[in-house]
RNA sequence: GGGCGACUAGCUCAGUUGGUUAGAGCGUUCCCCUCACACGGGAGAGGUCCAAGGUUCAAGUCCUUGGUCGCCCACCA
């Protein structure tokens, strides 16, 4: 093995090398026939159009980690990823593109459009993919997905014909958001309201007396934000109990600039507050008066085209733009004397969340699913608990989304997606839908299969099928069970559905995790799947909802507002790992994340560390190699396994207090990860590695690693290497590829593990030619996960290392303080009443001294002598070393006086507090307890430093 | 109009079910390029936990009100 390891970390080349290896040797895939615990977890597909920004990376963190640490912990792990055909993105960039050339979607027809998105997705669409193995998340590659592959075709088809026959899914004109740049209808989670300033005018209709005239003096005036809809006003309308209006109700008045008589109504829906009271009613360009339409069968004029231009109904404002429009009108309105006034007015505008051009409230015919009867289950599984929703408060706000819902509008107005599986008869009208869900491939991509070719009405054979597709997200919400075969009963299926975890950012809870459960619960109610139990149905378990990455504003990272971060060029410019460890190390439950680059930097700093620490001890190796030892008897997989050694007959305190440590710090990022606290388990490790072996243990051992006592120093070393290998281990979900670096640059055995023995076997059987095609690496993400162990667990071993540790740090503060040269050994004495504590001082004096940097300690009982020497005390020792004249003896007062007082103070509230019979009687006696010791320790702390301010002050 | 979250050291943030003297990283001060690491080592300084009430033996933590900031939801023109 080679020796030779680079100063500093340099990830780059070491991050490419084991992606590649890992991917290629398939090392991550999930068996779907053993036994055991499983876990899986389906990747949220990320759009295909996309690159990775930021948000993906602290997803893919998250979800890694856990499945990493699942995967160590032997439970057979399946992390599904894929892509997401992303109906309108995808669309728009081809759109983007062709009109580079000149050329409109149109021009080259349905098809040959459609020929070029699949083109343009062949060659650019797979960069995500890439940049994530690239990245390291361990994903089961071989079971990749993409929305829009024949056999996710099919399991559209087989929904959407399900929910149709099932009277979920109707087809129907109503008001609908429509997006006038993307020229489709969108949800009305697609709508994104924004807050702006406009304006309000008050606008005179004038009334039409009894001969038929209008009047000049006799007006309602109603109030508008949006004067451009008023060419498509019907009627207008007062609250029934509006008694200034009463009279008015009945009559008419007349439309201004376009002279029409329309009604005056009285509907319960008109507020009488607000404004003037009086509304003008637009059917076609507002929902609240669509419904007044409705009620009172009131024409519906559309005056605009889809475009957002004003039409033929429009008279003379047709081809103008509609807000241009809307000046036009308004001057206009203005030279009739008709507006009354204007005023500033902040109301929410609606915006299209892909392309933020203004949403227009249109009427059209779409294709909509009936959501009431799937929310309800959806409701009570959550409010039941069997999906847990972490944090909490998410649960909330996903329960009231569910109690407000309305139906789906799923149709689209787009080429790119999936066509709606039904056929318009020619003849009479009748809406055929396909026979089943099976599925041709046509040019290499999924058509219906079973069209109808009669009308089953009127035996009328000219079918076509319906221009729309469906909304993405429509297939998205199939997701977890269309990726695993559904619907077919696969075994993928059986194993991995429901999925253990959901973890996705909170910005698409309703969007896609809301939508996940309501169709997998009642989609997996399929009879022949034996899935009756609605715990079997759901599409996962727990549903953790992760922060979302911020700029410093607050803003969602976003890459067209140039605030986008390119984790890409962070990884160059400061590795993966330390990408990874930063992102975790943020990612506190509930909590957003802006990004900072200190905490990049010293992730960076540990991910050195590390390495450093490696290259310690592969660097001191070779000298206890001389000796004719080898590194397999030092750290063989067996050998680690017997761990800790001893030299003597009992394993030495500082191993003790090591194992211990590695014990608990197991237990604790295990109950981390479980929690989903990924900041905890990234602290808790990264102070065990710094603090705990790299200033502790790798110092304290330095001499036995040196040792010419042969049996000190293989105990040492094997105690040393197996801390280490746990280390990495413990690392390995966080920061995986320096961590499988490093471990291999230990001994393993053949096979690393049980189940790298396993993927190598499936793979020669997958294979078919019994010739292995890559051989699968030995990789520490197979490797066993490190566990508590109450062998290890030593108490007392923590508690007396904790105390040689303080002993140490009072020598170095003196030492600190009075300037000692930090290489000049200087004798202390060394006082405490407790004999144990002699004792174990004196059976640690070597590391006491060395790492206190001191010639000698002598030991007692007694006193000792403030004069010409920094004395430091805690109740259970004194340490003093003599300096003759470099003491500043006013500073050491006024040091010990701030002392005295926080002392006196905290004893003060204290003894008041122990005085409380109430506290006394109410609080758990181990508190009790526990204050009295306190109380005793800072009293005789307390009593040292009186007694040497008296003397210093002398 | 509803709902949610944040406010803790100069900066960025932790602080699980209320319980010893509230922590980390970065920055900062002092000392050290000591043979793994200056992306380092050692020792410090630095906080009346947004405000005011309340509950409790005990509050950064629970309740109420207010403030500032941010986010989400909502068909009042």
């Amino acid at each position: 093995m080679a020796r030779e390891i680079p100063k500093a970390y340099e990830p780059n080349e070491v991050e490419q090398r084991w992606a590649k290896a890992w991917y290629d040797g398939k090392l991550f895939r999930a068996e779907n026939s053993a036994y055991g615990p499983r876990f899986s977890i389906a990747l949220p597909p990320p759009n295909v159009t996309g690159s990775i920004h930021i948000g993906h990376m602290l997803e893919h963190t998250q979800i890694d980690m856990l499945v990493r640490w699942h995967r160590m912990c032997g439970h057979r792990t399946l992390w599904l990823p894929g892509m997401d055909h992303a109906g309108i993105a995808t669309q728009f960039v081809v759109e983007r593109m062709l009109a580079k050339e000149g050329v409109r979607r149109q021009d080259l027809g349905r098809e040959e459009f459609e020929r070029r998105v699949w083109k343009w997705k062949q060659e650019s669409g797979g960069v995500i993919k890439q940049q994530m193995i690239r990245l390291g998340a361990s994903c089961d590659w071989t079971r990749e997905r993409f929305t829009l592959e024949p056999a996710l075709y099919r399991a559209v088809l087989h929904a959407f014909l399900r929910f149709y026959r099932e009277g979920l899914i109707y087809r129907g004109r109503y008001m609908v958001n429509w997006c006038p740049r993307c020229q489709t209808a969108i949800s009305d989670l697609e709508v994104v309201h924004h807050e702006r300033t406009g304006e309000i005018w008050n606008i005179r209709y004038p009334l039409i007396d009894s001969t038929g005239t209008p009047s000049t003096t006799e007006f309602l005036v109603v109030a508008t934000t949006r004067p451009e809809t008023m060419l498509g006003d019907t009627a207008v309308a007062v609250n029934p109990h509006d008694d200034r209006y009463r009279r008015f109700v009945g009559r008419k008045v007349l439309l201004p600039l376009m002279n029409r008589q329309i009604p005056v109504i009285a509907d319960p829906y008109v507020d009488r507050e607000f404004g003037t009271g009086v509304v003008k009613i637009t059917p076609a360009h507002d929902p609240n008066d669509f419904e007044v339409g409705k009620r009172h069968n009131l024409p519906e004029i559309d005056v605009m085209t889809e475009t957002g231009l004003m039409n033929q109904a429009a008279g003379p404002y047709a081809g103008l733009e509609r807000f241009a429009a809307r000046g036009r009108i308004v001057e206009d309105l203005k030279n009739l004397g008709l507006v009354e006034s204007v005023k500033e007015h902040v109301h929410a505008v609606g915006t299209c969340d892909r392309c933020k051009a203004i949403v227009e409230p249109r009427i059209s015919t779409q294709w909509f699913l009936k959501m009431l009867p799937l929310a309800e289950p959806a409701k009570q599984v959550v409010r039941e608990g069997l999906i847990e929703v972490v944090p909490d408060n998410q649960r909330t706000i996903l329960l009231n989304w569910l109690d407000n819902i309305r139906d789906w509008c799923i149709s689209r107005q787009l080429w790119w997606g999936h066509r709606i599986p039904i056929w318009h008869c020619g003849g009479c009208g009748e809406m055929v839908p396909a026979r089943d869900s099976q599925v041709r491939i046509v040019d290499g991509h999924a058509r219906a299969a079973s069209v109808p070719s009669k009308c089953p009405k009127c035996g009328g054979s000219n079918l076509t099928q319906d221009p729309d597709v469906l909304d993405t997200w429509f297939s998205s919400g199939l997701w977890p069970f269309s990726t695993l075969g559904w619907p077919d009963e696969t075994k993928d299926l059986k194993e991995f559905y429901p999925t253990s975890l959901l973890i996705s950012g909170y910005d698409i809870l309703f969007f896609w995790d809301a939508r996940m459960i309501m169709m997998g619960i009642h989609l997996m109610a399929d009879p022949s799947l034996l899935t009756g139990d609605v715990s079997q149905r759901i599409p996962f378990r727990q549903l953790y909802l992760h922060s979302l990455v911020r700029t410093a504003e607050g803003a969602k990272m976003s890459k067209t507002k140039g605030t986008g971060v390119d984790p890409l060029q962070m990884t160059e410019q400061y590795g993966t790992d330390a990408l990874r460890y930063m992102l975790a190390s943020m990612a506190a439950p509930g909590t957003d994340i802006i990004l900072s680059e200190d905490r990049l930097l010293s992730a960076r700093a540990f991910a050195n560390k590390i390495w450093n620490a490696a290259r310690f001890l592969f660097v001191n190796l070779e000298k206890i190699e001389a000796h004719g030892v080898s590194l397999e008897q030092l750290a063989a997989p067996e050998v680690r396994a017997k761990a800790p050694y001893a030299s003597n007959r009992r394993a030495a305190l500082v191993d003790r207090w090591m194992f211990s440590r590695l014990s608990s710090v197991s237990a604790q990022v295990s109950d981390a990860l479980t929690g989903f606290r990924f900041h905890e388990a990234c602290q808790t490790i990264y102070h065990f590695f710094w603090g705990d072996f790299c200033d502790w243990y790798i110092e304290w051992l330095k001499p036995q690693l040196a040792s010419e006592d042969r049996a000190a120093a293989m105990a040492a070393w094997r105690n040393i290497l197996a801390v280490f290998d746990a280390a990495l281990r413990l690392l390995h979900p966080v920061m995986p590829f320096i961590t499988e670096e490093l471990w291999h640059r230990f001994p393993q055995r053949a096979g690393a593990s049980r189940v790298a023995a396993e993927a190598l076997a499936s793979s020669e059987l997958a294979d078919g030619t019994g010739r292995r095609t890559a051989p699968p690496p030995l990789s520490i993400a197979l490797a066993d996960y490190p566990q508590p162990n109450s062998d290890w667990s030593d108490g007392g071993a923590e508690a007396e290392l904790t105390l040689l540790q303080e002993i140490i740090i009072a020598a170095r503060n003196i030492r600190a303080e009075m300037k000692i040269d930090p290489k000049k050994k200087v004798p202390a004495d060394f006082s405490s009443t407790d004999a144990n504590v002699r004792t174990l001082v004196e059976a640690n004096i070597e590391p006491v001294l060395r790492l206190g940097t001191l010639s000698g300690l002598n030991v007692s009982a007694g006193r000792l002598d403030p004069a010409g020497a920094v004395i430091r005390s805690t109740a259970r020792f004194d340490l003093r070393i003599a300096y003759g004249e470099a003491i500043d003896k006013s500073a050491e007062i006024a040091k010990a006086k701030k002392e005295i007082e926080r002392l006196e103070k905290d004893i003060t509230s204290k003894e008041a507090r122990l005085a409380d019979r109430s506290f006394r009687s109410k609080a758990p006696p181990e508190v009790v307890r526990n204050m009295e010791k306190t109380v005793a320790e800072r009293k005789t702390e307390l009593a040292k430093l009186r007694a040497r301010v008296a003397e210093l002050g002398s």
